[in-house]
Order: structure tokens, then C-alpha cells, then sequence
DNA sequence: ATCGAATGCTCAGCATGCTGAGCATTGGCA
DNA sequence: TGCCAATGCTCAGCATGCTGAGCATTCGAT
């Protein structure tokens, strides 16, 4: 019979989607007792280069702005981010850290969780290459093209972050 | 100290996230006219290899039997797939294959979708790698450590029925 | 200046994940 | 043999994702 779990090409998926969760519910597990979802930190992270709008988050975060809208809700009702009216487009809604926020965030600074990469590190995985690869599946994935834009070039040594594909749509 | 995302640390667990949900949304793109999502998928692959109970899967897929429940119940509805009395253990239920799921499975086998490996390799990326870099972190990050052992291995032979392993499409 | 398309956000509804609780069956040990 | 812990599953409830629809504002073309 055929003991196999599919095409070759299903493994990748399969293999990427457990990582993601396996990651994902660690840094849960450490970021319970603060209050706030490993999404949430993530979008906190980005709010920390100053404000933006709901929707340059989603492109940077490539969800949708619904999804954004509700995780920045949750974040907003536990007194980590603000949301008030966008200076020009009333559209918009401009979203900030409050000063809890901020405090959290440095603090998860200072931690500065390894979560994986030491893990790959010690296993003998060359962790640059292996985000390049990330990078280049999401580049190439990505249906919305470069469409996050208009966030500070991330200072550091994080070369080609996915939130850094330039060029304003 | 400069406006960062965070601790580098921190980037690999974005890209993860990302490149998996982009992954995911592609492959449900690819089924939502068959009625079955990526997870139904990847379980129907599974049981392809023959019946288990739910705790076997939700092992083999490194999720929660609360989980596993749902989408088999889902699966259920729709036909893809049988929950009968275990034969021995009572408080297990045993899940196969309908017809009709497995119908679908050679179906999904036969096109051999190729979301990921093509991008990948056309860009330069050692796609073995990059799956046993996956599989590194998931091996040291999986808290229930080798409870998924008893499925039979899964590159074992190639006699398969339909024959797609590679190279099609 | 006006009208229609594009844009930003929200609500409603569905699917996958997780935790916590609770129920039935098994299984090990006194 | 009898009892209690472990195991397998389900229900309830919450968070993140997505699609589809609908509303307000802005932008662009006439």
C-alpha cells in the first residue's frame, strides 16, 4: 500500500506549521502571567518604533486588518496601547503604546527570551541561513507584495526582516 | 540599544509564523472547493497510512485531542472520514477513511501541489535543510517528546497506489 | 464641484489552537 | 477483588486567522 504522508512537497507545511505552534505556544506560556498573546507582543514590538496605523500593522504583521483591528482591541482593553484619531486621514485609526506598554516591552527587552535560535544553535543549525529561507518563502508567497511600507528601517542587524520590503503600494 | 524589533531572537519566531500561515492559507485556497482545510488534509494523509485512534493523531500532528476532535468531527460531516468503536480499548475511537475521503486523498496525491519546494528551490534555498532545520526545533521544542512513535515511519517504501510522489507538475 | 472607486475600519460568522473541567474506561497495585 | 490514578474523549470558553458585508472617509477623474 502507500505508508507515505503525501507528496514530498506536503512535509514542508507540515513541518513549518508545528514549528510555528510549538514556538508560538512558548512564548505564550511565558507571556501568560504579563497578560498579553505572543501576537499582541509582536505588534507591541512594532508600536515601539512609533505609531501607526491598523492597517500598515497588518501589512507588517501580513494579517488581515480585521485580525489586527481585534488583537489591537484586546491590547487596548489591558491598558498596553491606545488608539485615537489619525492625524490627517480620519479614516485611520492611529495606534500607540501606552506608557504599561512600553514598560512590558522593555522589559521583555531586558529578558531577551532565547527561545530558538540557541536550540538550533546547538543542534548545529546555520540560524542565518535558515531565516533567509523563511524570508524568501514569505518574499515569494506573499500575495500582497511589498505593501507594508512606511515603518522606520529596523536599525539593526536584521538585513531583510519581511516588514522591510520597501515601496509604498 | 536602537529602535529594533526586539531581541534578534525574537525575528525567527515572526518569520516562523508568518511563512506558515502563508503556507496554510495557500494550500486552503488550493481545497476550499473540496470542502476539507489544510489541517483536514494533512489528517486525511495520515489515516491514508490506515485507522488510528484520535489520540494517535493528535500526536502524530503535535496538536491537542481537543483539537484533533473538532476537525475530525468536521471531517466526519462532511464525509471524508469514519469514527467507529475502538476493537479493543473502549475509551478510544478508531478513525478511518471513507471511500470518499480516500478518493479525495489520491485525488490531492495525483495533482502533487507544489506551494513551497519550487519556490524555495528556485531561489537558491537547500530545501533538505530547511526541513531538517524544521524538524531540529521541533524536536527539541515538542513537550511530549516522542509520544508519536507508533505510525509507521514515514519514507518508508514507494509502492504507492497513485504514484506521485515527485515530479509531477 | 461632484460622483464613483479605493481605502480604512468594524461586525458577523467559521475554522484551528489552547486551557480547564468533567465523564467513562482501563489498568496497576494493595 | 476493589480502588484510584492514568488515559481517551467531549464540552465550554477564549484567542488568532480568514472570508464576506457594510459604513465612513478620501481620492481621482470628469
Amino acid at each position: 500500500m502507500s505508508p507515505e504522508p503525501g507528496p514530498d512537497e506536503w512535509v514542508t507545511g507540515r513541518l513549518l506549521g508545528t514549528a510555528a505552534r510549538l514556538v508560538e505556544q512558548a512564548w505564550n506560556n511565558r507571556l501568560r502571567e504579563h497578560g498579553v498573546s505572543h501576537a499582541g507582543l509582536i505588534v507591541m514590538s512594532t508600536l515601539g518604533r512609533g505609531a501607526t496605523s491598523q492597517r500598515d500593522l497588518a501589512d507588517d504583521q501580513h494579517v488581515t486588518e480585521q485580525t489586527i483591528g481585534r488583537t489591537i482591541a484586546h491590547l487596548e482593553s489591558t491598558g498596553h496601547v491606545l488608539r485615537r484619531a489619525h492625524p490627517t486621514d480620519r479614516r485611520r485609526r492611529s495606534v500607540e503604546l501606552t506608557a504599561s506598554g512600553a514598560r512590558l516591552l522593555a522589559q521583555m527587552f531586558d529578558t531577551g527570551e532565547r527561545i530558538t535560535d540557541d536550540i538550533l544553535q546547538a543542534n548545529g543549525v546555520d540560524v542565518d541561513a535558515f531565516r533567509h529561507s523563511l524570508t524568501t518563502l514569505i518574499k515569494a508567497m506573499d500575495p500582497i507584495g511589498g505593501r507594508s511600507a512606511d515603518l522606520p528601517p529596523t536599525g539593526a542587524d536584521d538585513g531583510d526582516v519581511v516588514g522591510a520590503t520597501s515601496g509604498k503600494r
